[in-house]
DNA sequence: TCTTGACTTGGAGTCACCTCCAGGTGATAG
DNA sequence: CTATCACCTGGAGGTGACTCCAAGTCAAGA
């Protein structure tokens, strides 16, 4: 699959293929004899969980680190799943802040409801309570 | 309260809020006649709500659009109603991401520990499904 | 009175993460 | 045969969100 195909497919910019590679995100994809990219099943599948792990905001840095313990065979895998563990934690954590976000934002999204449909025996006290 | 209480509570730093000011995200804080900022209540349940709007990964800018709004009073009401209800949509979207994310890690965490308790009847297929 | 320390401002610097660009190569369509 | 098009490389530019800095002001304590 070329480079094209690969951004179609995942919704990743060529630009950013090849700067996950230049970084060692991805290890190095072959080319063809003119040099340009084939990406391989092994390729497509480092680049959809890339994806994955990116779009749940996991730091590059810490990617780069893991696909370089890949890299590095099986003697890694503890280090591995240590990694994987201390980021599943911290993504926990960020959920639970989105969710009291979310709670927050469906308290002050039913408040102004109740402002608009005119509800007046709550109006002052729901200005108060939104506005700041 | 000044910069540094305000900062130790919320666990802003002082430039933070500064920054936040001038940008326009953040209305002037009153100043002491020496210049010094004085926040209040209302000040401080600011800070709050942009806080915790930030720690959920909203835009400054669709923060800084919503706290003029209420700035110019009642009449925006239905408009900023609309920014809430977009922005906890795109965050529901974002918490469902993660969830997979989420998902996708846990698989992986539950074969690393497979292969290092030594299962080896599901070794081989273990690898070969995680390492890549 | 002098110094210390928290505060002020405007502007510059930093960081993560892309995104764009110039200049070049190679395969394919007309 | 040449023009187009997708691709290549290395490097520069951009964006969002801070973070740091220099130079200055003021209040309070030794």
């Amino acid at each position: 699959m070329k480079i094209a195909e690969v951004s179609e497919k995942y919704g990743i910019s060529p630009d950013t293929l090849r700067y996950y590679e230049r970084i060692g995100l991805l290890p190095r994809v072959n080319r063809s004899e003119s040099g340009v990219r084939e990406y391989t099943e092994l390729d497509l599948r480092r680049v959809e969980f890339i994806k994955c792990m990116r779009s749940a905001g996991l730091p590059i840095e810490v990617l780069i680190d893991y696909m370089q313990l890949i890299e590095q065979g099986d003697s890694t895998i503890e280090t591995r799943k240590e990694i994987l563990i201390e980021q599943r934690d911290l993504l926990l954590q960020r959920m639970q802040q989105l969710q009291k976000t979310l709670d927050v934002l469906n308290h002050k999204i039913e408040v102004y409801e109740k402002i608009i449909l005119g509800k007046e025996k709550q109006m002052v006290q729901a200005v108060v309570a939104i506005e700041e």
